[in-house]
DNA sequence: AACCAGGAGAGAG
DNA sequence: CTCTCTCATGGT
């Protein structure tokens, strides 16, 4: 049943759309705001916070994290949960400016940086592991709800509520994470994020699916 | 008019 | 560690 392989995935995902060289940003900063923006919202509202922000002169580390904070919210109202993004935000930026901003982020390896990111209020898991790897090309899987539905629509998890380290812990067990493999890592998460938006939501569209032969449950998603 | 979207924190069990 | 609530705008 589960033969299926993260490397062949991955390998079948490239075949059909191509590399995706994500993150959409300009900055690396720009990622790592955009990382926050986008929890549990979608990119094009997120992109819109983005944009407000960017007008303003905001994709700074320093400027970010002194300006006024209920400003900040009214910017960045159409993501969504603007209160807490706004906190989330300026905790954010006053950390990379403590680090020595991203030069100084970059500049850390992945084993120390990554328990300091999730001590950031704000910072979770999945939003941790994005600021990694496409902010500073830290080999650091990241996994999301869609990375979630569609190993479990493809027979490789259990359920979609596997815990976060788990499955995390699943694909670099096959794809170990050193700096060969860092543009693979960007790749899957990116060609992923694709597929899903177009096939694999939570109501799936399996027919033009071009998974949907390795999809074990097809026909009850 | 419900339902959903590239999560995370806080509290309880 | 797992479960549940809350946070909010914008598109279908």
């Amino acid at each position: 049943m589960a033969g299926l392989s993260i490397a062949q995935l991955l390998q079948v995902l490239l075949e059909h759309f191509g590399p995706q060289n994500w993150w959409p940003a300009e900055t690396p900063f720009e990622v790592c705001v955009g990382a926050v923006l986008t929890q549990n919202t979608t990119w094009e509202n997120a992109s819109r916070a983005v944009g407000n922000l960017k007008k303003a002169n905001l994709l700074t580390p320093e400027a970010l994290s002194s300006t006024d904070e209920g400003e900040l919210q009214n910017l960045i109202k159409p993501a969504g949960f603007f209160r807490q993004k706004a906190r989330y935000l300026k905790e954010l930026s006053r950390f990379v400016v403590r680090e020595g901003g991203v030069e100084g982020l970059k500049a850390q390896p992945l084993k120390v940086l990554r328990p300091k990111l999730l001590n950031v209020k704000g910072i979770g898991p999945e939003t941790a592991d994005s600021i990694l790897l496409y902010a500073l090309d830290k080999p650091s899987f990241v996994v999301d709800k869609y990375t979630k539905r569609l190993l479990y629509r493809l027979g490789v998890l259990e359920g979609e509520s596997v815990s976060y380290n788990r499955v995390k812990a699943l694909v670099e067990g096959e794809i170990p994470p050193t700096e060969e493999h860092l543009k693979e890592y960007k790749e899957l998460h990116a060609l992923i994020v694709e597929l899903c938006k177009r096939y694999c939501k939570t109501r799936p569209n399996c027919r033009e699916c071009p998974l949907r032969e390795l999809c074990y449950n097809q026909h009850n998603p």
